[in-house]
DNA sequence: GGCGGTCATTCCGAAACAGCATTGGACGCC
DNA sequence: GGCGTCCAATGCTGTTTCGGAATGACCGCC
């Protein structure tokens, strides 16, 4: 058997170890900016870090998301495709934290 | 009051800088099994790091989202409200990578 | 009063992360 | 064709974050 937690005994969520809320937002910012480099500045983070998110997203994911032009980044379809999801899911948790605050306040603030 | 990054000079996705999938997975786990211990146990975790996976998530939330009891932990109603969208949000996160994988399975295989 | 079970806290070592500096590849310019 | 420019990728290092063992605090039970 094998020792690491590749038991897959337990049929969880499946993987999602790597995928990181960060990532999802550095690859949109990227994706809407079409630069590292800018999209970095935008995260106000820098170039390295980024790039980083974006390549360890597309080993998750096992394929590339982006095509490295001269000019920056550009969308594949597959990247087009996981962009639709990752704006949901961004939007999905902007809506999960305002709904408790909103029962929270409802509760304690009356 | 908190003098953190309250800036908001960016109008970006607004923070979600400390909510993290990893939290959001230890929170289902516990509300499903009403112990922190037990969910620990599942989730290939020990007790310590996911009371604070909690406890980070309800400081993040600014709300209580369990009751402590002695006989383990219990949703309050702001924790219920949270569920549901933290399932959600689990189930696009899976939706983004099957999705994923299927456009570049129809690219790349034909 | 001792015991078992629960979550919270403290401390420490390891892994992850961001940033700096640099490399490597592609194109335009002269 | 050599050189400078613009871009992303990589090596390396300091810092931060994170998980885990031990411990504390609380409560019911016998």
């Amino acid at each position: 058997m094998t020792a690491g937690p590749a038991c897959t005994g337990r049929r969880e969520h499946a993987r999602l170890r790597s995928v990181s809320l960060t990532h999802i937002q550095s690859f949109i910012a990227v994706a809407e900016e079409g630069h590292v480099g800018r999209a970095a500045r935008r995260l106000h983070l820098t170039q390295p870090p980024l790039s980083r998110h974006i390549l360890a997203l597309e080993d998750e994911l096992g394929t590339r998301l982006f095509e490295r032009t001269r000019n920056g980044m550009r969308l594949l379809p597959a990247g087009e495709a996981f962009l639709l999801h990752a704006r949901r899911i961004l939007a999905e948790v902007d809506a999960a934290v305002h709904t408790v605050r909103g029962v929270a306040g409802s509760h304690t603030g009356g």
